[in-house]
DNA sequence: TCCCTTATTGGTAATGGTTTTCATTACTAA
DNA sequence: TTAGTAATGAAAACCATTACCAATAAGGGA
């Protein structure tokens, strides 16, 4: 998968009558390249630096259309600004989960314990779409605290 | 402890120097007397019914004093406003999570698999902590999808 | 290749939840 | 009382996100 993205990314976007923008191949192109958990404005900034005339309202709206195509995954980790890395099938890193510090807000994933992990979630999912008939699409799990550089030793 | 909190919420403020006030003892009113996840401005409605004067700031002011003196719990559900509810510890509920539609928005508390969630995220904050050397001080467990009024059967 | 249709863009203004600022009021301890 | 400080409320500021709208450009057909 991994280098032959560019196709792909056309592809997907032809495939729901969607046209392959600059703005897209950009915004994709920005999040392929990096590790981190990126805001709008990082990602505006980051586009911004080779394609200048880019708008702040053509990545909130492409990042709408990539989170609906599936293609990036948007996260609340409350600190007031949305974050978005590329969903799994199209990253680099694991399906993985996050600690957050509430310090200096640096998000960290891991991938540690997800056997565990997506066992035990697919049974409470089970559980609990059966008693409360509940149609469950998605789970979050989070960890909050402080980060090695940040608590008080 | 239910029914004696009057006197429980006058000694926690005077405990850190704080003082015991008109908004402060409308606020947690208005909050042990529901099972529902208030917003700000819920409870900035609830509260002026019976206390005109109120100022919506003084809503936001108090509802972070009392997270910090972990009276009351505060959730981002994704909403784009927090929802606060009493801490367990004073509330009629038990510890439980969070079930949100997406659809209509409205949050469902759960308790059940609790034993089995409590022993699971206790293996796992001991596995992460250690591994990552990371300080964690909350969880959060949250499952999306659509409830049983807004799923299309 | 050139057109035509319409998806897409970018600038600007608006929105809406939350925070700041600041002058006023209410407690509390001496 | 009085001084010192906590707390309040109104209004303005903040700031991420959205709505609006005229201008642009992608891509299918001729
Ligand atoms: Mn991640
Ligand atoms: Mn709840
Ligand atoms: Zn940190
Ligand atoms: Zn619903």
């Amino acid at each position: 998968m991994r280098g032959r993205n560019q196709q792909h990314w056309q592809g997907q976007f032809m495939g729901c009558g969607y046209r392959m923008t600059k703005p897209r191949e950009e915004i994709l192109g920005v999040m392929e390249k990096t590790m981190d958990h990126l805001s709008a404005e990082d990602i505006y900034l980051a586009v911004h630096k080779f394609y200048p005339n880019i708008g702040l309202t053509t990545i909130y709206r492409n990042l709408e259309l990539l989170v609906k195509m599936e293609l990036i995954v948007k996260f609340e980790f409350g600190q007031g600004k949305a974050k978005y890395e590329l969903a799994d099938q199209y990253s680099k890193k694991e399906h993985h989960h996050h600690l957050v510090c509430k310090k200096c807000s640096r998000i960290f994933d891991y991938s540690d314990f997800m056997e565990k992990e997506v066992r035990f979630l697919k049974d409470t999912e089970k559980g609990l779409s059966k008693k409360y008939d509940f149609q469950i699409t998605k789970h979050l799990i989070q960890f909050y605290g402080y980060c090695n550089k940040c608590q008080k030793k």
